[in-house]
DNA sequence: TGCCAGGCAGACA
DNA sequence: TGTCTGCATGGC
């Protein structure tokens, strides 16, 4: 069951000047986090270039596209960008705008007696779940093996930055991250953050191109990925149009290295399968000391994804 | 300096 | 079928 986007309820959208610049204001996000939503682990392509009381503001890429935006107070985004259908379209689709979170958040409290899942729920209130591109969401998490979130971060840099056209050309006039990425130029030794991700067809062609950012043991297995994205031995727009958890589960399970685990968090943050339950290292810490080491995905209902997000963060923050 | 990280494949019992 | 181990690398 694919469940983005199932209630259609309309965000409100106003144009407005906001810190000197030309600005779209989008609210009623409910609770909504930005730096909870992209700061919780699910995507790694982010860069956090505004950080004071009361306001933050974020660098990201999505979809082929450099989005600069910021959030001054919880269920709101404001946009800096040229205001398109095109680019409406995408932080849409992106920041699941359509979907109501608050009512996902009670679905998902109705289905449990533990308090401290609830407590989970209320502290993690604030992150939506991002619909990525399915492929950046299969490479990275192929990546998050056995790996930690910063250097997950700086290896998915390194490798757009190896392959990725600078998106910040002819957009940025200057580098908003302050770390030397200048747009326009090729040779860029900065954060990387303004390049676009690369296809498949791009790993595949120049696979060693990978080597520089030292994936380690993950190069061949982003290698076979590349290879079975790229000719078509896994099919992620068919993945995608035949929309069942089971099936997307065993169609990615058909690439070296990914296993459970993976394939659920491209599941989840690929395809949209909301009720995907990747267990990982910190999940089994929270289900063996919170939920007498069982816990049953399946009676979290259709938003299980959303639950485990819960978790994830909070049982994160608990360990500092 | 050593532990650990959004795991997985392969060997072995 | 379940358990154990090696894997590359660097953040903390």
């Amino acid at each position: 069951m694919r469940i983005f986007q199932e209630d259609m309820r309309m965000f409100k959208k106003k144009s407005e000047v906001y810190r000197g610049r030309s600005a779209t204001v989008i609210s009623g996000l409910g609770n909504m986090s930005l730096p909870d939503t992209l700061e919780c682990g699910q995507a790694f392509r982010y860069e956090r270039i505004v950080a004071e009381e009361g306001y933050c503001e974020y660098l990201t890429v999505a979809h082929g596209m450099l989005i600069r935006v910021g959030q001054r107070a919880l269920g709101e985004l404001i946009f800096f960008d040229e205001w398109t259908e095109e680019y409406e379209a995408a932080v849409t689709g992106y920041f699941a705008l359509n979907t109501d979170y608050e009512k996902i958040r009670a679905d998902v409290i109705s289905r449990t007696d533990s308090l401290w899942l609830k407590n989970a729920a209320e502290s993690a209130k604030g992150i939506y779940i991002l619909a990525q591109d399915p492929w950046e969401a299969l490479f990275s998490f192929i990546i998050s093996q056995n790996n930690n979130i910063p250097r997950i971060r700086k290896i998915i840099r390194s490798i757009c930055t190896e392959y990725g056209e600078n998106l910040a050309v002819g957009k940025l006039s200057e580098c908003p991250a302050k770390k030397g990425c200048v747009p326009g130029c090729e040779e860029c030794q900065g954060c990387g953050i303004c390049y676009s991700f690369p296809t498949a067809e791009q790993v595949l062609n120049n696979p060693e191109g990978l080597l520089p950012s030292h994936p380690g043991f993950r190069y061949k297995y982003l290698v076979d990925a590349a290879t079975k994205v790229a000719k078509g031995q896994v099919d992620l727009a068919g993945i995608k149009a035949e929309a069942r958890y089971e099936y997307t589960l065993e169609e990615l399970k058909k690439i070296k290295g990914v296993g459970d685990k993976v394939a659920s968090c491209v599941a989840l943050f690929g395809f949209g399968n909301l009720e995907a339950f990747p267990i990982d290292v910190w999940m089994k810490r929270a289900i063996d000391d919170y939920f007498d080491g069982q816990l049953d995905p399946t009676t979290l209902g259709p938003y299980a994804g959303v639950a485990q997000q819960y978790i994830f963060h909070y049982i994160r923050n608990l360990n500092g």
